[in-house]
DNA sequence: CGGTTTCGTGTAACCGGTTACATAAAAAAT
DNA sequence: ATTTTTTATGTAACCGGTTACACGAAACCG
């Protein structure tokens, strides 16, 4: 690997000018610059970004932290964020954290280690975690503690569309699921729909669940179509648990939608590949992504940021898990 | 953030003496070494990983480059590799190339000047890449170009088993679906099914497919069944695909198994979250990611390898989308 | 007890960039 | 023609670690 020294000693000058001509930067001659630039040719010379790093301090990463990629909900995240900082020269430093402390801890470590510019991470402990104060800009994304930037769905008018949805479409004894504690999305999106239940005249059974697994999520639909086994509407916490939900009640002979009506959460991708689809509140995954990426760069940059807090709007995805709507409305 | 002059500083020694304690190399007085603790304690120091990168040329990074993570088969490939090189203390720097060559130049380059010291990618450009020679060690994972360290699941086999199950299972008229030609796997998965269709008794029919896109794969579904409305078995040639066949068929009415078989490829997590859920070729894209990461770990330590191509196993998955078989085989 | 060997520690060069500062030549202003 | 300003370039310190080398003290040895 060809150093500045090397592409110094070829074009004749010393580094000082090559450095200038590479971040052009100060006064070079025109007829210098050249015999740099053909000596960088020559050498096919890039620069050090480590050394670059070293010296001024920053670089061109940022950490992103997510709980689990293999969770289908994720790698939208990941991608939105990635495309947004591709173009704007940076680049990922990626980590899995298992909503895991420790496992966060440690690489929130390896990354100021290494320099990173900014981190973004759907966090684990929610509440528990402040991050104010800290050296290096942080955007929360999707799982989002008080008081720190953040980028996040609406998930209490998710759950307010989602109730108000299933009842405008006819079901009368709706049973909800109310997601795991710790992650704040599930509880924004039960506390919306239990609002909109409550001010309704329809039935409603609330059903606990602690987890966002599949397999969980088959054994809680098995309980539930024995418990309450004239339920005709199900909100589900994701779109995951729906798919379980789905599929124990197409195995139960449900006719779908016009027995059961069920909509998840979230709009991942396999959500509209089931059959029937799934019908689901959809929270713009990609967009939100993106939108994290950029308001990390806003302040790193330290420019001017008028929203700390980005809640994006989500949408009602009408597919074949809930009926037409009455033409009455 | 301290540096280890501070440390020296507080510890009252020389930066030397706290490098050989925290390195464990050289010569420390044990109540030295003590001191030094102390302070790298009461300082809440830890070492800068760009300064030591720069000085040794090395660091604890791995470049991943993927052509997208959102596609659901990608990110098994990525936590496999990432859980491995966790393990060892690596670390994961990550790309999207999008099938696309200068993307990925970009992204290697990228990598280079940040001193990774290996690089997993899943190439795109079939055959045209060699690596060979390359500064640092490389392994191919999924997509592998010839001649280069490597870690891909039996595609040959892998249609073979396809072919030979679905005839098993009684299908009479079978469409084989070809892949798109510059994907390596989808090429072997073709062959292997090729070869087994062409020795049998069953009548088969190829149909010429160059992507593994959702929308496409339902226009040629549909084009697929109004062509050839008797055929009774598919051979997709991947998951997507036959996911999009599946749903085609289910809204043609066609009763699935009885009437119609359909066999994917990969076992992405959905397939078996479908209705009816699919019956597929499982690759073991988990461990693939961490074979690939065992692999390139070795080659970065120059460690003996026995194998430079590990060909990992394929499976079949028996769900619904397949009858069951008859009980004389 | 003098000569080796083993310990223990410090000084300073080095990794490959960037940049403050010095200096000189060219151009512009007086 | 002299002074001032602008342009052009080089020297060397610096970022924060690691390590070759030097040197003195302690331990060992016959």
């Amino acid at each position: 690997m060809a150093t500045i020294r090397d592409v110094a000693k070829v074009a004749g000058v010393s580094v000082a000018t090559v450095s200038r001509v590479l971040n052009e930067t100060g006064y070079v001659h025109e007829n210098t610059r050249k015999r740099v630039l053909e000596a960088i040719e020559q050498l096919d010379y890039s620069p050090n970004e480590v050394a670059r790093s070293l010296f001024k301090g920053e670089s061109r990463w940022i950490g992103l932290l997510l709980p689990d990629i293999t969770n289908p909900f994720f790698p939208q995240l990941a991608r939105g964020v990635e495309d947004e900082l591709q173009k704007h020269g940076f680049h990922l430093i990626f980590g899995n954290s298992d909503e895991n402390a420790e496992k966060e801890l440690h690489y929130i470590n390896t990354f100021m280690q290494n320099h990173v510019m900014g981190i973004i991470m759907a966090a684990n402990q929610s509440g528990k975690a402040d991050y104010r104060g800290f050296p290096i800009p942080m955007v929360f994304l999707d799982r989002t503690p008080d008081g720190n930037p953040s980028v996040y769905a609406d998930g209490v008018e998710g759950g307010r569309i989602a109730a108000r949805e299933i009842i405008r479409r006819g079901s009368k004894r709706v049973t909800l699921l109310k997601g795991p504690e710790h992650i704040r999305p599930a509880q924004d999106r039960f506390r919306g729909a239990l609002e909109e239940l409550s001010n309704s005249h329809v039935d409603f059974y609330v059903m606990n669940t602690h987890s966002f697994s599949f397999q969980d999520a088959t054994q809680w639909a098995a309980e539930l179509f024995a418990k309450y086994a004239d339920t005709d509407g199900i909100i589900a916490s994701n779109d995951v648990v729906a798919t379980a939900i789905l599929h124990e009640a197409l195995r139960l002979g449900k006719r779908i939608p016009d027995e059961l009506q069920i909509i998840g959460f979230d709009d991942i991708p396999q959500s509209g590949l089931l059959f029937p689809p799934l019908s689901t509140i959809r929270q713009p995954a990609y967009d939100m992504g993106k939108e994290a990426a950029r308001l990390l760069l806003k302040l790193i940059k330290k420019e001017k940021i008028d929203q700390r807090n980005v809640q994006m709007p989500v949408t009602f995805v009408e597919r074949l898990t809930t009926r037409k709507v009455d033409a009455r409305g």
